[in-house]
DNA sequence: TTTACGATCTAT
DNA sequence: TAGATCGTAAAT
């Protein structure tokens, strides 16, 4: 199902990432998320994304400057950046921008692809239209947490990467403030950063 | 060392 | 609408 050479050409390359964050954001909307572990491939259509574009942004986890939490968002773009929050959850982020500069785009929602039974036992109890449409629930269902912090998405050898999805319009995409920062102040919270694909005939978006 | 809070999810 | 639950950063 997956040759090496033929995922190589699909990877997204560090130059993808190293952009704006706003753009990134955007364009990661119909890219696939590949998640590789025992063997065993988990991969979804990215379909919800949100912005967080450096240590200005009041939003923004490196609003506090570089800390042990924050190191990996001002490293080179194209790692992972996944924080835990609330208690008990697992969010993961690509890192964007120039080095030094503390951006990254937060992954919401994906839709599944390959690995459904996989999926099924990582939720179990869950309506499968229920799965990945949550930033915490994407990384419970991909098994991703603190030891993919900090790993390089442009090569297969970290198990997890971003790849060529399908092609998205841009008449098919919207935007809206982001989610969970109603504590932010303005200009920041109200920000159009978050960016979701819409119902359309390419992809079945969520109920 | 203590405190306050969070880029969320789930059940009620 | 509230409770779960603990790492992180700032205050004490």
């Amino acid at each position: 199902m997956y040759n090496t050479k033929r995922m190589a050409e699909l990877i997204l390359p560090q130059n993808f990432y190293n952009r704006n964050v706003v753009l990134v954001a955007k364009d990661l909307l119909g890219m696939r998320l590949v998640r590789n572990f025992d063997n065993l491939y988990v991969s979804g259509i990215i379909c919800e994304t949100e912005a967080y574009d450096g240590t200005l942004d009041l939003a923004c986890h490196a609003r506090v400057g570089k800390t042990n939490r924050t190191a990996v968002m001002f490293g080179p773009a194209g790692r992972a950046y996944v924080y835990f929050t609330y208690g008990m959850h697992w969010c993961f982020n690509v890192v964007a921008g120039e080095e030094n500069y503390a951006a990254a785009v937060l992954i919401r929602a994906i839709l599944p692809e390959k690995g459904l039974d996989i999926i099924a036992n990582r939720r179990p109890g869950v309506r499968q239209n229920q799965w990945t449409n949550g930033p915490a629930k994407l990384t419970k269902a991909l098994m991703i947490d603190k030891l993919q912090n900090g790993v390089d998405l442009t090569t297969s050898q970290s198990g997890l990467w971003i790849e060529n999805g399908i092609k998205v319009c841009t008449s098919d995409i919207s935007c809206g403030p982001r989610v969970g920062i109603e504590r932010t102040p303005e200009p920041w919270r109200s920000k159009p950063w978050r960016f979701w694909i819409l119902e359309n005939k390419n992809v079945n978006s969520y109920e």
